[in-house]
DNA sequence: TCACAACATACGCTGAGGTTATGATACATG
DNA sequence: CATGTATCATAACCTCAGCGTATGTTGTGA
């Protein structure tokens, strides 16, 4: 850095050269002519060399000035490029969520072009997560778990309660109804690896004061998301979180299994990553989350 | 360029980001911390961004901080390897020395190495000149004419006699000596495109008090340096100013005709082109050719 | 828990760099 | 060749942008 002339310097020769005169350059710059013409004759003092030609009106630029000229046209406009992607950046609004990828295929994703057209000015950019990931940064985060005691602008998303579904193809091939099924005789559809964070059958089956059935047929699955496309392709039967399989069950993809229902303690949660200094925009999405997820 | 922050605050964010701390680059800066923390505040005001995380210390740089430094690290890095290539340049003490292309190629070429070994620190830049050529610019300037009699500082170089030459193998031939020969019964070796400017045999003959032969053969040549050769090569006698010549005098390759010479006005001057005013590298160099001259 | 280092902010001060006025000069035009 | 115009350089004067110091806040490591 101690190599550079004085940018005042720099800036001065850079618009008189590309403009041919240094009057002209004043004008660009916002200053007076001969606040030009000194700034140019430091520069000129510290390299030790002259940039134009004074014997001509107006100035004729030397080789060394055009070498310059080509070095600052080159090196400048690589800051300014990436300076104007960053204000632009900057302005566009983006505002990051993040959430388990269950929640975003299901829930948010079904969502996303009512979110977006509630907030055409902002650009949302939604990031998944994997059970056992580590958390990963975004505006607004959605977790899934336990209800943090100490998070008290956490908001809980959706339902507690717990309830077996199905694709109704899968009731007709065993000849059973929403109303009249039999879960010992079902294909239940596990995620095992999940099992310390998620709501499984026997812990329903308990919740629901009903014995599990001994030798049940199931289905083993690593994300909830395989477990779900599993289930509306007619594999059998399995638990699903109040309000986030919503869309399927309004369009008749999955139906519910009348009779008991478990609740858990267990939920999805919403907080602001800043809490409540965080920025409108952020606040604005996280309502709209809170709000849609009441319906 | 008003899209480009200020300079104050990309140095600073620049110094900031290589060293990793404010304080170290206040340090590299020479200012106090307090200054490089403003200077960043106010050009992350500008560009509507953080460019550091403060949530740690010390602190963090940004994505949109890492893309900003790349981009100055690039555009800076042209910017300084010009000015050290300008710098450079001006530092290496260049004196151009302009003369006609004769005087070049016969009395200056043959004298360059004497010459570079008197100023090991100059590099020496020759620009050649053909007669009728508009003048070129240099730090010595080296012409031939008339004297101009407003340029006192002009300095007449070598002697004002104009003598004949040949190649002794030519006046072998014609079974000549350089004492006893005949200029009747010789080939002239003229330029006659140069009449108006140069000494020419119909001036010398007259000058000398002869009379010049009728129907001597003559050959005619468009530059001086043509002629020259064509002479060391043995094709005829032709006219040499005094000193011009004088290497190939002296290794005998040219020898002088006796007999009577002639004096002109005409004649090579120098000047340095800034006159007094010019440098002292310029006035050594104008000095040496000056006294190597007078030898 | 404490010491230290790093960063942010408030306040006062000054000289770097601005402006205006004016002179010098190249160039175009009549 | 004289004249007007535009461009650049320099002198003199002025002011406020940006500095330093003092101090407060906070993250980090022992």
């Amino acid at each position: 850095m101690r190599q550079l002339p004085g940018f005042s310097g720099l800036t001065a020769f850079y618009a008189a050269a590309r403009h041919g005169t240094l009057t002209a350059a004043a004008q660009e710059l916002n200053v007076s002519q001969p606040a030009v013409s000194r700034r140019i004759a430091a520069l000129e003092a510290d390299l030790g060399c002259l940039l134009f030609d004074r014997s001509h009106k107006p100035a004729q630029i030397t080789q060394q000035g055009r070498d310059l000229l080509q070095a600052l046209h080159s090196g400048f406009g690589q800051i300014e490029n990436t300076v104007a992607q960053i204000r632009q950046a900057a302005q566009s609004r983006v505002v990051t969520v993040t959430a388990p990828s269950g929640f975003v295929a299901f829930w948010l994703i079904p969502r996303l072009g009512q979110l977006e057209e509630s907030f055409p000015d902002l650009t949302i950019r939604i990031i998944s997560q994997e059970y056992g990931e580590a958390a990963r940064p975004g505006d607004v985060v959605i977790r899934f778990g336990l209800p943090d005691l100490e998070a008290t602008e956490e908001r809980r998303l959706l339902s507690t309660e717990v309830f077996p579904v199905a694709s109704p193809l899968y009731l007709d091939r065993r000849g059973m109804t929403p109303e009249q099924h039999d879960l010992s005789s079902v294909t239940l559809l596990t995620m095992e690896a999940a099992r310390s964070q998620w709501h499984d059958w026997p812990s329903w089956f308990q919740a629901a004061g009903m014995v599990m059935p001994r030798g049940v047929r199931s289905l083993d699955f690593s994300s909830y998301a395989m477990l779900v496309n599993a289930g509306l392709a007619g594999q059998g039967v399995f638990l699903a979180w109040g309000g986030v399989l919503d869309t399927f069950l309004q369009t008749g993809a999955l139906v519910r299994l009348h009779g008991p229902s478990a609740s858990s303690l267990r939920g999805y949660f919403a907080t602001a990553r800043d809490g409540l200094a965080a920025g409108q925009d952020v606040q604005q999405i996280l309502d709209w989350i809170t709000k849609e997820a009441c319906k």
